[in-house]
Formats: structure tokens, sequence, C-alpha cells
RNA sequence: GCCUCUGUAGCUCAGUCGGUAGAGCAGGGGACUGAAAAUCCCCGUGUCGAUGGUUCGAUUCCGUCCGGAGGCA
């Protein structure tokens, strides 16, 4: 029965489209908590480079899962859907709505889809010994390895595409299976969650390349480069590193690029990233799309949100 | 005013000894399930500035005009 399953708002979309006071907004609406579904504001520090939540912004809304892993800590898609889990649990049993926001496709879909990540138990040193392999033998090779023993996943990934490559090996190592095979005993499951999920864009992608290049000026300004300055002279990062805006500040820091020039990069970058977190998105048919562009106001974008909510039934029985 | 160079994809440019054109960047599409802000795959038609002429045929040669850059006065 669907009533046993816990209601879910979900708002995701690309960077720079406005999930953060959508969030806020539908959580006063509904009396909700947000769960951030974000791969690098869930690190502490970086605070402006990956646009986390400001005090004024929150507004009163509680928000999980930002600043809570050391940064560094490396982190993955595993430990994420094990903290929100917990963490949508938590806000339900208090009688409040769970609003997840963010625009990490993944971590979105592990969760609300219930992957299961028990069954290849790791401590990471199977993959640190690939990755060394990998070094000394070159990319052919270990996908030629991967061909002997699954030859359907190495026809599906390319042999440039390493990381995929090293994934399937060391699922093999671990598990035994092909990774196809490993995939369906782990995915597909019955969702815990009712989700109602909201995404959005806009029509007109130049209007988010625009918010995107203006965004990036404003963090420069509100001091994301001395703040990523400062991390880069005193801490050693886990997966962090990754993060749009500090990696491309480095040449700078180093002094081998101008400013200007990394900034230019880091629009770039935050682009192509938007760009790729809309193919992932895209594919999914139960979000419900709102185009930014094609609306006038706040209120019109809270009042359609609202329909969608109402249609998705996500709320019937709390309402009684 | 005269001379020289230049005008080709959104940008920077290459090229066609005359048979309507191709690189880089930008951009677009896609994959993805323990790195995901990561990793990887695919995608290049544009009045070749305008207009006359030569020619079977001109973006390519010639003339004129209109942009742009530099030089001489």
């Amino acid at each position: 029965m669907s009533d046993k399953k816990i209601p879910l708002l979900v708002v995701c979309g690309p960077t720079a489209s406005g999930k953060t006071s959508a969030g806020v907004a539908l959580a006063k609406e509904y009396r909700g908590e947000v769960v951030s579904a974000d791969s690098m504001q869930i690190y502490k520090g970086l605070d402006i480079a990956t646009a986390k939540p400001t005090k004024e912004e929150t507004d009163g809304i509680p928000h999980h899962l930002i600043n809570v892993v050391d940064i560094g800590e490396s982190f993955s898609v595993a430990d994420y859907t094990v903290l929100a889990k917990q963490k949508i649990s938590d806000i339900a049993e208090r009688g409040k709505l769970p609003v997840l926001v963010g625009g990490t496709g993944l971590y979105i879909n592990s969760l609300i889809d219930n992957v299961n990540f028990d069954t290849a138990e790791t401590d990471g040193s199977v993959r640190r010994r690939l990755e060394q392999e990998t070094a000394a033998l070159g990319n052919e090779a270990m996908h030629e390895r991967l061909r002997a023993v699954d030859p359907e996943t190495a026809d599906a990934v390319p042999s440039q595409n390493i990381v995929r490559i090293i994934r399937a090996l060391e699922i093999y190592e671990l598990t035994g299976l092909k990774f196809g095979d490993y995939k369906k005993m782990n995915m597909g499951k019955d969702s815990p969650y009712n989700a109602c999920m909201i995404g959005l864009n806009f029509r007109d992608r130049g209007r988010l390349y625009e918010r995107i290049d203006r965004r990036v000026t404003l963090m420069a300004e509100n001091g994301m480069v001395e703040e990523c300055q400062r991390i880069y002279d005193n801490e050693k990062l886990g997966t962090v590193c990754q993060a749009i805006g500090y990696k491309e500040l480095i040449p700078y820091f180093e002094k081998t690029a101008d400013l200007e020039s990394c900034l230019d990069k880091i629009r770039q970058s935050s682009r192509r990233y938007a760009k790729r977190q809309l193919t992932w998105f895209r594919r999914d048919e139960r979000i419900n799309w709102i185009n930014l562009d094609e609306i006038y106001n706040f209120d019109e974008f809270i009042e359609i949100c609202k329909k969608i909510v109402a249609k998705s039934e996500i709320l019937c029985y709390n309402n009684n």
C-alpha cells in the first residue's frame, strides 16, 4: 500500500536554477525540512564556492546534510543514501515533510529508487590496487581484463572510460558478479518513498547560462577566491578537490594563470556541469518540469508547485 | 586623397593551382548507479562581405562598391 510510504517532495535541477529558494518556500508551505542532495555541500568548508545556503536564505527552515563531512574525508553515494534515509525517516516521524533539494542526480535517484550498495562492501583497497595496476599497464590492458570476465560491460564501456572499467573490475573481484548482474540485483527495488518530483529549468538555455556566469562573478566578489586559497594552503582534500570553483583556481594560486581567466574557466565548467545535470534529470519521467523563464513571478511559481503536489497526492493522508 | 593588407561556422583562423569548404575554441545531444561539481562517447551547410565580368562552372581570377586594420601624405 502506498500509504505506508514516506511522502517526499523533491526539488531538482541544474546548478543556479534557484533550487535553494524554491526548497525553502516549499518547506514553509508544507511544514517541511530540507534535506540536501548535493555531493559538495555535504562537506565542511568551501561554503561560497559550493553555493551553500546562507542563514538568511534558509530563513528558519532546518537544512540537513550540509556541512557534515570533514574536508579531508572521502565520501560517496553509498554513504549518502545511508545518511539521507535516516534523516528523512527522522523528519517524517516528527510529522514534518522531508523536502529533498539538490543537483546531484546520482544521489537523488539512488536514494528514491532504493539502490542497495551493501552487496559490494569495501574499504577501497581493491580499487586502490586496480588504480595502481592501471598506472602500470594502461587503460587498454584493463579493458581487456574486463572483457575476459565480463564482455557485456566491456562492450558497453569505451576503453577511455577507465573509471567505469575499474568499478566493474572492482565489483567482479568483490562479488564475483558481472556488473550487469550486480546492478540487476541492487536496483529496481520497491521505493520506501512516495516522491513528488519538481524540476527547475529554463526553456532558453542562454538564460540559465547568464545566471551561472553572473553567479560566479558574485561568488568572486563575496570571497570565493580567498576561501579557496585558505583551503589550498592548509588542507588535504578528499573528494571535495573535484569541486568546480576550487579546482579551476589552482592555476591562479600557482601563478600560472591570471584570475580572470580562471573565473572564466569556472563559468565554463559550471555551464557544462549544468548541461550534464539536465541530461541526467531529463530521462526521469517522474519529474514535473517548470520553466522559470515562462512564469511571471515567485508567487506564480509556488502556485504551480502546489498544483503539482496536490496532483501527486503525496500529502492526501497527511491532511486527514 | 593615395598605397598595402583584410572580410570564410557564434569566435579565432585555415583552405580551394577555378569543380560551392575545414580545424581549434564556443555550443548541442547522449551514457552513467560506492569518485558523480567526477568519468566518458557522439555531433561542423556556412548567402565563403556585396555586385558586375571572364568561364561550361567563381568563395577562389579580374573590375567596382561597402566594412575593418596599417602605412604615406
